[in-house]
DNA sequence: ACAGGCGAAACTTTATACAATCTTCGCCCA
DNA sequence: TGGGCGAAGATTGTATAAAGTTTCGCCTGT
């Protein structure tokens, strides 16, 4: 079991203050209460959680390093607004890692897995039919994590906590849509191909479950927005 | 209104000041000048490099973050000893990125990247002719990390910077024989793969390549290493 | 002689103070 | 009236000092 001793490479420890508010501003990002551009001003983050600005500054130079938070030098730490690019290698970096994740799954099943999928599928749905949509963006990137949490792979968990988070900043930004996040009928595709230990069908159903997310994408150049903007207001 | 150079995600930034403590201490593990275990005290990195905790501590955060430095709550920073669960994760996670960053590389041929290539393999060729050990393990890893930048994928090019570093230490720990870190030879094919714009190849030559790595390691029971390291120091 | 505990030193953690830089607003001039 | 210059305000970057924790040596008691 995973004994206290050594905490090892990113363990949450979820008693640490400075992780607390890395953890806070997440969720908060993760759940689109945060805007992409947001400016997260130093002294504004540490009177919420009354901390000093040294551990703020700690919180946010690990989001930086996440990828969700730019720090600009001299300027301060804002909401990171991923370009279409960006968009793109998010999700390429996910189509090649996501499958290899649920093919470890299918070899890590075991009644308490079962059940923890089954509980998160449960909850998603509940989500949904309340409307609750920061609930629901939180709750379909979890359902990714929670797959390579039970991967085992930790390094494969630290790469795809990363993408996810991303994945929710493009996602806000480029969505065509207000269809759902992710579809929770993929996720209970896929759970059931999990159950049945069926690799082929898990990558499948990931990928294709991937796919869709993108499809749903409209990867327009932000350049293009600033142009027209400005030829509006030249005009 | 020209645009800004946005520093984006971990631009390297040179001339920041806790890069340069970032990279000299990254350097001195990847040589080896640094065991796995040192204690990494912040007065002593700071005395070196002539800067104050405040800017080490910020240092040593992110090399605990790419996994090469372990933080013990009110103990310390040490040099990150992988154990043999941690290697076998960092090679699957490498047999699944590399081949596709090569693959990449392949479309983004150019003359000034077939430049860079030779180049570097002739550097690699010298340093192993020289018998510098340092340098041949430092740049065996470079070689991996320019066809990720040839790849053009920040993403991918974020994630192998981890893997390498951490198979830097994962080779020296565990490594059977004294054998090169990385067969120049390879590097060569892999190479002229690139240049013929051979996907096929190249994919095949980087795959064979960290097999081969992989296979001159003899990932034996952590409680194993402790012993060795004990028998060096007392010796 | 050895085990156990007390205490000081060293180190990390956190907070605060100072310096450097950027932004903004107002004023002056063309 | 519009633009540019400049100083004040605000914010970040850096250093230093205070607070808390661990570790190691020493001393005492059995």
């Amino acid at each position: 079991m995973a004994a206290k001793p050594r905490p090892k490479s990113d363990a949450p420890d979820v008693s640490d203050r400075v992780s607390r508010i890395r953890e806070g501003v997440t969720a908060a990002i993760l759940e689109h209460r945060l805007l992409p551009g947001t400016k997260l001003g130093e002294d504004e983050i540490g009177e919420i959680y009354g901390a000093s600005r040294t551990l703020v500054r700690s919180a946010l130079q690990q989001l930086a390093h996440e990828g969700i938070v730019n720090i600009e030098k001299n300027r301060g730490a804002f909401v990171a607004r991923p370009t279409p690019a960006d968009a793109r290698e998010v999700f390429e970096a996910r189509r090649l890692i996501e499958p290899t994740i649920v093919d470890h799954a299918c070899e890590a099943v075991s009644p308490m897995w079962i059940e923890r999928l089954q509980r998160h599928l449960t909850e998603e749905r509940e989500a949904e039919l309340r409307g609750d949509a920061r609930a629901s963006v939180r709750l379909s990137g979890d359902f990714h994590r929670l797959i390579a949490e039970m991967s085992g792979h930790s390094i494969y968990l630290g790469f795809l906590k990363e993408l996810i988070a991303r994945s929710s900043l493009i996602i806000l930004l480029y969505r065509r849509h207000d269809t759902p996040a992710c579809g929770t009928d993929h996720h209970t595709e896929i759970v059931a191909a999990v159950r049945k230990r069926d690799k082929q069908a898990a990558r499948a159903h990931m990928l294709s479950h991937l796919n869709e997310i993108e499809a749903e994408l409209f990867l327009r150049d932000p350049a293009a927005d600033e142009l027209r903007l400005a030829d509006v207001l030249g005009a």
